[in-house]
DNA sequence: AAGGCAGCCAACCGCCACCAC
DNA sequence: AGTGGTGGCGGTTGGCTGCCT
């Protein structure tokens, strides 16, 4: 099936979003939320498809949005939750308040990446990246870390507030830890982040050192471990580096 | 002063997964 | 089970800005 694209239909205005174009948007927001993006714009009486109204809000009306330069601790927390999880640019922003998957893209394509080193290229990121989606798609085991955090935590009925430090991100992430089997998409957390995997058999790594994410230990482990390894094994070798895994568990 | 260039970042595009019917 | 609509994601683009020559 081919779909017309977003903003074919004759009229819709593209570019640069005017001040006037933001309080109409916002003050639509505010007033009636945003059920239905595609329907939005109509009502709001915006001259932009639902897409880009969406972008917008999400990427820089949204009340929540931090803005302003990266702080050092931001940028570290870029650096080491991109070599976690790839190009996943939501993922990482989910686990930064207040900085949005694109804001954090930017930074990633214009500063960061040429500090890491020469063999943590993009390409190779890309390659994880890949192979993490084509593992979840054939339905082999990974890890998925977003799925193991919500395996884990505690289901809440309301939202939870996103973590307010990044020692508190990464000790979500290592806290929440788990070896997904049976992958189910499409289940939302109480955060509000969208889950890619319901873990069955949980396999709790609840007690790993938060220093292990934090220091070099991850960054140097990384480095010296084989690359070409994106699966499972490299995981648990991590979580065995930690100091934290006494055997492997059972998948 | 002006032209060229590189960097930055907001916005767009295309694809994919989910969901309702 | 198949189809169409929708939201979300990551990659890419293009315009603006500041620096350099």
């Amino acid at each position: 099936m081919v779909r017309a694209p977003c903003c074919e239909k004759m009229g819709l205005k593209k570019g640069p979003w005017t001040a006037e174009e933001d309080q109409v948007l916002v003050a639509y927001i505010q007033q009636h939320g945003h059920e239905n993006w595609r329907a939005l714009p109509k009502r709001a009486g915006l001259l932009r498809c639902g897409k880009s109204c969406r972008l917008r809000w999400t990427n820089y009306l949204r009340p929540d949005i931090k803005r302003g330069n990266f702080t050092k601790e931001e940028e570290e927390a870029i650096i080491k939750l991109h070599e976690m999880l790839g190009n996943r640019w939501s993922a990482i922003a989910a686990r930064l308040p207040g900085r949005t998957d694109n804001e954090i893209k930017n930074v990633w394509h214009t500063h960061l990446k040429k500090r890491v080193k020469p063999n943590q290229t993009v390409q190779e990121s890309k390659r994880r990246s890949r192979s993490d989606v084509e593992a979840t798609r054939s339905g082999a085991k990974a890890i998925d870390f977003q799925a193991l955090q919500a395996a884990t935590r505690p289901k809440l009925e309301s939202p939870t507030p996103l973590p307010v430090s990044l020692e508190q991100s990464y000790s979500e992430i290592s806290s929440s830890v788990t070896i997904s089997s049976n992958n189910k998409r499409g289940e939302t957390n109480s955060a509000g982040i969208k889950e890619e995997v319901v873990v069955s058999s949980a396999h709790q790594f609840s007690d790993i050192d938060q220093n292990f994410w934090l220091d070099d230990s991850f960054a140097s482990f990384c480095s010296s471990s084989n690359k070409d390894d994106d699966g499972i094994d490299f995981w648990l070798q991590v979580f065995m580096e930690a100091g934290h895994l006494e055997e492997l568990p059972e998948i």
